[in-house]
DNA sequence: ATCGCTGATGTTAACGTACACATATCGCTT
DNA sequence: AAGCGATATGTGTACGTTAACATCAGCGAT
């Protein structure tokens, strides 16, 4: 910036100026000034901006397992909320292989130029209870677990059975199945909950969920068992995965979907996958989880401030795979 | 750093020394340093760190396109590899609305603490030819076309097509048709070069392409054209989606898969996602293909710098879509 | 002509860190 | 005990930027 003023015959602080667009400065001068830039080359030095004014314009994401279905939608919608609002995004992926440790996790993003913190698990943190976010540092943790300190943001997966739940009760079914995902998953998790709370709220019977893994082949293992049960009317499976499975295992039992009995699934991630897919299911808008957790933690944590619980609203999504019971 | 000097009784220096590990600090300086640190919760200064050292550890990223198929798996490869080695990833997502400038790109990039560059596009820019690298900020890109001044990074997609045909061939086939994906798609691009050279290497018909936009619904409709065609012996769709939409289509119309038309894919990013399918397909090291960018983004470029362009090699997965024409 | 006001520009200092160099301390050799 | 080398610690400075203040020129009102 020495170099530009002294090209154009100007002091640096009037450079600073230009750079900054404050006004107070004559047009003759300014284009001056701008003249040098190009000639000369210049960009802004980020350290020396930052130094001095404390900010670095960029958000901190910690990724923790995101191999998970929907984790690129969010990251999406984190980039363009971001991208929007002046922030670029600094991403540090922590080791899967290991429990996630917030505390950690917040240590290491620490030393990286970072404005607010947004923290995505798809697990519970092994000390989630307990943690508490770097004063100063505004944290947002992608999470259906509430958190006593920090604002929290996730699809709702709690009302994702109760959208689907309500759509069976509606066709008459009383005796409906799950099939989860694998134990570590919180979706999973909220999902189970929200079926047995449904089925308990009308005195239905609740089964033993059957356990999957999220993938197709456990899925049909899953409707290889269910179908030999002939008291069941409908099965809800924990992603739409499982669910196309369940549905392949019934059919080849000769139980006909939906006629016989009805499937549902959850993520609505097959539809430009597959040919000849009508599954009903339910579709979370991811961009939306991304977009909301900037906007939150852009917000910042002043004295006074209050977490909060951010829930977003799944939509079901009616195809072709549920049926009135007959 | 110098109220952590102040509480500890030593100069800011000696505090400088211990944060970083330097030797020549005893041992008793040390454990008094560091209670200081704790006790006043210390934590060095990103900005004031770069403005001395002049490096970022920070790599950066810029996105465009990022839904196409894999890119999840490179940019795990990025943060993992820039996390080994102790860099950070800032990460921004071009408007994908508007054609990508390579040039606009690195103008934005610059603005940001980074200290290498890596720019990820599905398409190919609009100033791909004319474009020279910002000085000074080694920049790699993941591209399928070459560039006279910076490296290249990118699975084979010639090769892909390479692989799958001599597979093919191997089974008897010569009249091999090619469903392909959305025309500004460059990995369908290279896709189809490799399927038409390899059919014009050994003399065989090269029928006009059929053209489809990735998704099932897509490969469906063009396998009930290709059914029609008696000739036909295999298919190559351009990606495992399209594949299982043409083996539906084929087989609604009494075509067995593979007894009577062979079918292979691309991308093997169905073997998790539904049951019963066995298509033959490519499968890329997409998270390889990060760690390579990354590593030769961090190599920099000095004097004497000669690109680079890089093609990692895809390997074929046998599986049961595929049999000898009889 | 003088005063005061406004707009344009220059000067100084500080943000937090780490290199280069200066100085102090200690232990060992002769 | 003097001298020397090695280790430990302190001092000064510079990285690039911008806020705050100082200065200066121009112009209208009295």
């Amino acid at each position: 910036m020495a170099e530009v003023a002294l090209a154009a015959g100007v002091s640096q602080q009037t450079v600073s100026r230009v750079v900054n667009g404050r006004p107070n400065v004559s047009e003759k001068t300014r284009k001056r000034v701008l003249a040098a830039i190009r000639d000369l080359g210049f960009r802004p030095n980020f350290a020396g901006k930052s130094l001095r004014s404390g900010r670095y314009n960029s958000l901190g994401l910690c990724l923790y397992n995101v191999d998970q279905f929907g984790n690129l939608a969010t990251i999406k919608g984190i980039l363009s909320a971001a991208s929007d609002m002046g922030y670029a995004v600094t991403t540090v992926e922590m080791d899967d292989r290991v429990p996630l440790s917030l505390a950690e996790a917040t240590r290491r993003m620490m030393a990286l130029p970072i404005d607010a913190l947004i923290i995505s698990m798809s697990i519970k943190a092994r000390d989630f209870e307990e943690f508490s976010p770097q004063p100063g540092l505004s944290t947002v943790l992608l999470s259906m677990y509430e958190h006593p300190l920090c604002t929290t943001v996730d699809s709702d997966q709690y009302a994702c059975s109760t959208l689907l739940m309500d759509h069976l009760f509606e066709h008459g079914h009383r005796e409906i199945r799950f099939v989860s995902g694998p134990g570590y998953s919180v979706d999973s998790v909220f999902r189970e909950k929200g079926w047995r709370e449904a089925l308990e709220a009308r005195g239905c019977y609740v089964a033993e969920p059957q356990r999957g893994d999220w993938t197709a082949d456990s899925g049909y293992a899953a409707g290889e068992r269910l179908a030999r049960d002939p008291r069941v009317t409908a099965v809800y499976a924990a992603n739409d995965q499982m669910a196309i499975g369940v549905v392949a295992a019934l059919e080849n039992a000769g139980r006909r979907v939906p006629e016989d009995i009805s499937v549902v699934g959850v993520d609505d991630s097959l539809s430009r996958m597959m040919p000849n897919v009508h599954l009903t299911t339910v579709r979370f808008d991811l961009f939306e989880r991304g977009r909301t957790a900037v906007e939150h933690a852009l917000l910042g944590s002043g004295p006074g401030y209050r977490p909060l619980a951010i829930r977003i609203a799944p939509v079901l999504v009616k195809r072709e795979s549920v049926a009135h019971v007959h």
